[in-house]
DNA sequence: CAATCATTTGACAGCGCTGCCAATTGGTGA
DNA sequence: TCACCAATTGGCAGCGCTGTCAAATGATTG
């Protein structure tokens, strides 16, 4: 299909230069004079060079390319806005500084490392990081690499760009607190996500440091991405079961909150008069919500394009100590929150 | 970080063979004997042979992977489930092939045709190409590319790879005949895009075949996802004000849709005992929404599997024809739409 | 047992580029 | 004018692999 590949041999010697010179000049080497520059600029220009980057790649031993993993046991979590955000940011990370992205969803059998084994890429970004197989990610320690999720909550050497959950669940639990909520649940997210344990712990603390009593009934773990049904039975079966009542739900995701919503309607409850209700992630779901979500923040653009920065360096600095970044989340208050019913 | 790098060289060394030998084994071909596989197999366990796939590419001029490339100004449309979706989709198709995604998401500047010209991939998949830079995806055309949308409605030397509005369109429309409707609002998208005018045409034809007339103010073109305020904006000035105002909205995809549904909400109008609404692309959204959306949907996962496939033939075997796919849409009716309401 | 042919293996150039280091050029001061 | 130094430029090996084609091996046959 393609009719001449031009290489830098072809351009040396029809510019009259050596092949080094004609690579000083594609590489923005800055020990060119500005003739020669200009001289073979042209015949790049003319010829229509294109170089070839595995050759270049192959012969210096830098790719340009960075690995992007995503956990393919997630497919759903995929179809979640948040995820495209996040991407997005790793890309103009990235971009800005002339990396691309090599992305791969990890199927089964696949073996973490191996794109950097095989020499494709500098470096990794994992995604939503499986926490079920510490030791297939052990080998991500030894290699210039970024989690976008906390991998283990004892996992201290792995550089991680990650939201700052405990945080933002102490926030969340002010808001509600200030507009006269007592009894809040929390669904914290799976066990197995530090980021479940991190909001559970913020709920212990915001309740001693107001002084109230903390309800072990009101904190549950749950499935991210909760589907109706199974809200629904938890909402008959435990929720609205105890005595005293809730009176706001913290929901793990946006999705899980919405789906609540859904059901508190469906079952007659007006939100926020009954019931407050607020999501995690505000992503775009949050607005379309009915009525619209109080949804904890995460900056999921922002994150990938820190985790990218992150990993940059990371490949160009080797820092011995690991980079962990916290991120801060913030409450985007709409109308699923109100004062506490006064019972 | 790298301890030792290990190369076929060595492997070759360390087996008694040649490096031919030991490249045959890992490539798996098919004329070695069984001894000698196994001979060198087991060297290559135990050094830990990795390949550098970098320097077989160069060599044999196959990569092994494609670039996937997302218009960048369509951001907003990445967070957009139905995208995810679609490169999940893409994703699978490949990796059943051993194949590797270069992503890349398009800058102003970039050239639709580097990451081929740059050899860094045997071919493109080229996402919501952008319609408005004809020119530019011109090069597209010699090179081994598929396009997940029609680019124009006049190009046809394109491969492509796209869902059935037409047909949708017109299911839509049967649907909401059906249920009583006559006076039906489309919002088509916008002009630029195939899709819009499919849509269009489909409506003119569906009432054709019924004896129904068009009123030429129910076809509006809008912009995707088009935000709560305009919405509003058009409900009131235009929508709401013909006579014989429509029954029902066909919106140009799910948000728009959402959106749509939560304005008449918030006007007081009950869908569908009001109106009825349907979406388009059956995304999570559709699922989430209040009342949940009757939408056509795309097989967005389906898509991008297809269209992984088409390419990988496209690589292989150069047809002189394009390929061009469309793939069936379904209506998944619910509860959005009803009875149009007896007048 | 030699001749024949299929199967298996090997030698080596070369893919297109960059790193290393040497060679050349041009400008300066004595 | 000449030594001297910085700024440019060039030569060439080699990155790790595969393609081509030749060589060696082994099986088969008359």
């Amino acid at each position: 299909m393609q009719k001449h590949i031009v290489t830098l041999e072809q351009v040396a010697k029809v510019a009259g230069v050596s092949m080094k010179t004609v690579s000083r000049v594609v590489n923005n080497s800055p020990q060119v004079a500005e003739k020669t520059r200009d001289r073979v600029q042209q015949v790049i220009d003319d010829l229509n060079y294109q170089p070839n980057r595995l050759a270049s790649s192959l012969a210096s031993g830098r790719t340009n390319t960075v690995g992007v993993l995503v956990h393919h046991a997630v497919q759903q979590i995929f179809a979640y806005p948040f995820f495209s955000e996040l991407l997005g940011g790793i890309s103009k990370g990235l971009n800005e500084n002339r990396y691309d992205i090599l992305l791969r969803f990890m199927d089964g059998n696949m073996s973490y490392t191996e794109l950097f084994e095989h020499r494709r890429v500098d470096g990794l970004i994992v995604t939503n990081a499986p926490i079920d197989k510490p030791e297939e990610m052990q080998g991500l320690l030894d290699i210039p690499s970024v989690f976008t999720s906390r991998i283990a909550l004892r996992n201290n050497r792995s550089n991680v760009v990650d939201s700052d959950f405990y945080g933002a669940a102490w926030t969340v639990l002010d808001h509600l607190f200030d507009l006269g909520h007592r009894h809040i649940a929390l669904m914290t997210g799976p066990e197995h996500l530090a980021l479940s344990h991190l909001r559970g712990r913020a709920y212990a603390d915001a309740h001693r440091a107001r002084g109230l009593p903390v309800n072990d009934a009101l904190v549950r773990a749950n499935a991210l991405f909760a589907n109706p049904h199974t809200i629904r039975h938890d909402l008959e079966t435990h929720w609205l079961q105890l005595a005293p009542r809730p009176t706001a739900f913290i929901a793990s995701d946006d999705i899980t909150a919405i789906n609540l919503l859904n059901q508190l309607a469906g079952m007659g409850y007006n939100v926020p008069h009954d019931f407050s209700v607020v999501g995690f992630d505000n992503t775009m779901l949050s607005d379309l919500a009915n009525p619209p979500l109080t949804s904890a923040a995460q900056q999921s653009f922002h994150k990938g394009y820190t985790a990218a920065l992150t990993l940059l360096d990371v490949i160009a600095h080797e820092p011995t100590e690991p980079v962990q970044i916290d991120l801060d989340m913030e409450l985007v208050v709409r109308q699923s929150t109100g004062r506490a019913p006064s019972s």
